[in-house]
RNA sequence: GGGCGCUUAGCUCAGUUGGUUUAGAGCAUCUGCCUUACAAGCAGGGGGUCGACAGUUCGAAUCUGCCAGUGCCCACCA
């Protein structure tokens, strides 16, 4: 047998399984007779790589899939990818910019054509890398989010929404990203502390002698100034009352106005007003009818319309104004602040609010059925926690900014009319048919439009993904829709819960009329142990395909789950993944002696491998109980450790070293049938964590035909659980262990034979198991122990070994001593419950009558160990 | 400023409706072993007054209150 290396190598097997797999299309799936188990991939960035959020991500899917599909079920894993409109659109404009190109050069068709060169060179990559992580996904299903299905989808939905007067575009405060040039989501603006300066900047007040002055955090935005505002309430402002003060620098005049919504605790009471460039402003401005001048343009430099500092980035102004301010006198003082700013969550520059017309789609109805669902459990988070998060967001939904001005995306399906009109129509044709209705004009062509020139939200794509990848938009009586939806389980990061999984059962419910999916696993973030999110600058981000090379993707996988339970972030450690390889380590070695094993049909059965069958029987079937109930809770880590522990502690320290055959001997062919029987339901336990080595191992085990794997096989279910014989083995557990702890404190070697005695009862079925593990002679059921020998106690049972003049009498006498503490102020504080009269009249009869059983064994118990010591005492000379 | 969660062994976590030993697991640590499946291993051991305080109860890691620490989400205070 010794053909086999002693150590496990993933290398070796790893890729030719999930070719086999692949090939033989253990993947795919068909609607049929069956149960469905959908599972929707959370597509990755087209052109994005593996990071180990996604190791943990996919990992757990994959879990999920395999454990279905093992429990007979039709288990099909969608792949796909999305196109991520401003992400990636910013790397095409970089790498563009790279070789001189710049975006404004282009049209947007020759932007386009290189945006999808650059996804047709980086897009599949993390697709290819999922299956060396094992990935079970369905690859003939891979869907883009800008494919044709997935783009006919969008659009569709667009027209309805806007036909039922959900969309509608409108001139509205929104947050601008800079950077990318376009109008974003509140979801995607992240407020971050940030440490920078409150100035306060003197306004001259006209027809005095004297200034007012204004805190701001801003200001390179007194160009935009339109009005100071003060609080009717001030007293320490009423001086100000209908005067007009001059903006420094700039020297134009504007008015004090009276508002109760400034703060006249903040600063000096005095609120320096611009309309363009903040939310609140703005809300002033419409109330007081104030002028808007709009100063930036739209990358953040200074517009013609500041009249200074024209074409500086905005970040400079800040810096030159504080100086300019300053020289001129108008600057009172600067202080040190601490605020929230507003960052992209993609580009992460500070957001700018700015005034434009945007398309929005109004949430407030939408949200209802959506936010019912989960309140009522139709749909279940797990952890249930993220329940509340959901309920905050869902009561008070704004409405969704889903235009972007960008190129890679989709196009709105919105076309204007020469008088600007407009018409919002699924393509050109319809468009024309439409606006010769709206216009009367039937000599309107296709030459008279202009379609809108932004595109959608990414998010606006991915929301219906659950629905578009099995095409329902499109064809909503479709086979495959009505038998893959609503899917059963999504699997993703709480951190995209209001973006991606809030909008998913908003058009489930909206479109399909059904939920999207039954349960929602939130993972956690995988940081470094230290707790620190993993990133580049830091440099502690493990590749996971590096991670994959070393310790193999079965070891990668089972180090993840075992420190993930859903929802808690993980400390990922490289010691976590060691685990991982050690365990399929010994899970090969284990293999390794039962494939060794030499079969004798002319042995019979010994009385010891006949009970470790029987009882390692009842510990296989609890676990398969276990296990179950446990993926029933979504608590994957706690079921992987149970296998864990079947397999290393149960499978491999107890039953096989009871059943295997002394060196060079054969083994009878019940015990080997029985083991090999046990070995492969252990293999489809352990299968969904580590599919790797668990093939290679079930295909060794017995003849396989070609196109058979473990992935189609059954685990079976659990069946009844012998709980007696259980119990017996922790009792036989405990006295083998006594037994090898008399042998290493005496000195003995483990194969000379001892004899054990039992003082008073001892009928434990498997005692044969004990004097196999324990090498004894047999087991004496005494009256009286012999004076000198080592005993220990299990329960209220004293076990002895007879050791005669070899023994050591203090250290027994000081073992025997302590035990007899350790006994005594057990029996005192049972006593102390039962001295207490009102715990004997209140307590349930059941805990009083279990208290005085502990307290009758005790006494036992010390009477036991008094007479042992008095024994060993009159054996001292 | 609101809302939610967490705090149990050195680390990561279990602990179901308060009562199956004086609270468990994995990892780490310590001791002894290269015993023909496995040193990526085997056999043992140590380690916690369950964040603090108060209360309810015959009985609290578990229920209540308050406090401290920590994390997340939401919010227009310049």
């Amino acid at each position: 047998m010794n053909e086999l290396a002693s150590v496990y190598d993933p290398k070796a097997v790893e890729d030719k399984w999930y070719k086999y797999w692949e090939e033989h299309g253990l993947f795919s799936s068909k609607p049929d007779g069956r149960e469905p188990y959908t599972v929707v991939i959370p597509p990755p960035n087209v052109t994005g790589v593996l990071h180990m959020g996604h190791m943990l991500n996919e990992t757990i899917q994959d879990i999920l899939v395999r454990r279905a599909r093992m429990e007979g079920k039709n288990a099909l894993w969608v792949p796909g990818t999305d196109h991520a409109s401003i992400a990636t659109e910013a790397k095409v404009v970089k790498r563009l910019a790279e070789r001189g190109i710049h975006k404004t050069d282009l049209t947007r068709e020759e932007f386009l054509k290189h945006a999808w060169d650059w996804t047709h060179e980086y897009g599949g990559i993390i697709l290819k890398q999922l299956r060396k992580v094992g990935a079970s996904c369905d690859w003939s299903r891979t869907a883009f989010t800008m494919d044709d299905i997935r783009s006919r989808s969008v659009i569709k939905v667009f027209v309805d929404l806007y036909n039922k007067g959900l969309i509608y575009r409108g001139v509205r405060m929104v947050n601008w990203d800079p950077a990318a040039r376009t109008a974003l989501s509140d979801e995607e603006v992240i407020y971050t502390e940030q440490h920078g300066k409150l100035y306060y900047l003197r306004y001259k007040i006209v027809g005095e002698d004297r200034y007012a002055v204004v805190a701001t955090t801003r200001p390179e935005t007194i160009m935009g100034d339109t009005a100071m505002c003060i609080n009717p309430n001030d007293p320490k402002n009423q001086h100000l009352r209908g005067k007009h003060v001059i903006v420094p620098l700039v020297g134009r005049e504007i008015p004090v106005i009276e508002d109760e919504y400034v703060d006249i605790e903040f600063g000096t009471g005095c609120l320096k007003v611009t309309p363009c460039h903040d939310v609140n402003d703005y809300m002033l401005g419409q109330k007081h009818n104030l002028e808007s001048i709009n100063i930036f343009n739209d990358d953040g430099t200074l517009s013609e319309a500041a009249g200074l500092y024209v074409g500086m980035d905005r970040m400079d102004v800040r810096v030159q104004i504080e100086k300019d301010l300053i020289a001129a006198g108008l600057m009172e003082k600067v202080e040190d602040y601490t605020n929230k700013v507003g960052m992209s969550e993609r580009t992460k520059v500070p957001i700018e609010p700015k005034l434009s017309a945007q398309w929005f789609l109004k949430m407030t109805d939408l949200v209802k059925p959506a936010l019912q669902a989960v309140l009522d459990g139709e749909i279940q988070f797990h952890p249930a926690k993220f329940v509340n998060t959901y309920r905050h967001w869902m009561t008070d939904t704004k409405d969704w900014c889903i235009s972007r001005q960008l190129w890679w995306g989709h196009r709105i399906p919105a076309y204007y009319l020469p008088d600007g009109k407009v018409v919002v129509a699924e393509d050109i044709d319809a468009a024309v048919v439409k606006a010769r209705e709206l216009s009367g004009n039937n000599a309107l062509t296709a030459a008279d439009l202009r379609q809108d020139e932004d595109c959608l939200d990414t998010w606006f794509s991915s929301w219906l993904w659950p629905i578009s990848l099995f095409d329902g938009i499109n064809h909503p009586e479709g086979e495959e829709l009505s038998y893959y939806y609503p899917t059963s389980d999504l699997v993703t990061g709480p951190d995209i819960i209001f973006f991606w999984v809030a909008r998913m059962i908003i058009a489930g419910y909206e479109f399909m009329g059904k939920k999207p999916f039954s349960n929602v696993y939130f993972t956690g973030i995988v940081r470094d142990k230290l707790g620190r999110k993993m990133s580049k600058q830091l440099g502690n981000s493990p590749d996971p395909l590096e991670l994959i090379e070393h310790y193999g993707a079965d070891g990668v996988r089972m180090g993840l789950m075992l420190a993930a339970p859903a929802g808690n972030d993980i400390l990922y450690d490289d010691a976590l993944c060691e685990q991982g390889r050690n365990f399929n380590n010994k899970i090969w070695n284990s293999f390794r002696l039962v494939k060794g094993w030499e079969v004798s049909d002319s042995i019979e059965q010994p009385e010891h491998s006949r009970l470790a069958v029987a009882w390692f029987t009842a510990a296989l079937n609890k676990a398969l109980a276990e296990v179950k109930d446990l993926f029933a809770k979504f608590r994957l880590n706690d079921a992987l450790m149970t296998i864990y522990r079947l397999f290393w502690e149960d499978f491999s320290a107890w039953y096989l070293e009871v059943v295997k055959p002394a060196y060079g001997t054969p083994i009878d062919r019940a015990t080997r049938d029985a083991t090999i029987g046990f070995f492969d339901t252990l293999l489809r336990l352990l299968h969904p964590f580590m599919p790797f080595i668990t093939e290679e191992l079930w295909q060794h085990i017995a003849e396989r035909a070609d196109g058979e794997s473990i992935m189609v096989a059954r685990i079976p279910e659990p069946a009844a659980v012998d709980e007696r014989l259980i119990a017996a083995m922790a009792v036989a557990k405990d006295v083998v262990a006594g037994v090898r702890n008399v042998r290493k404190t005496k000195n003995i070697a483990p194969r000379e034979a001892l004899r054990l005695q039992v003082v008073g009862e001892f009928d434990n079925p498997l005692s044969a198991i004990i004097t196999k593990l324990a090498v004894l002679d047999a087991i004496d059921i005494v009256e009286t122990k012999d004076a000198t020998a080592a005993s220990f106690m299990i329960g209220t049972t004293e076990f002895a070994v007879p050791l005669g003049d070899s023994i050591d009498v203090e250290a027994e006498l000081a073992k025997l001593e302590a035990d007899l503490k350790y006994a005594r102020g057990f029996l005192a504080t049972v006593e102390k419950k039962l001295g207490n009269e009102r715990f004997v009249a209140n307590a349930p009869e059941a805990v009083v009558a279990l208290e005085r059983k502990k307290q009758a064994d005790a006494l036992s118990k010390i009477a036991t160990l008094e007479q042992a010591i008095a024994a060993l005492k009159g054996a001292r000379f």
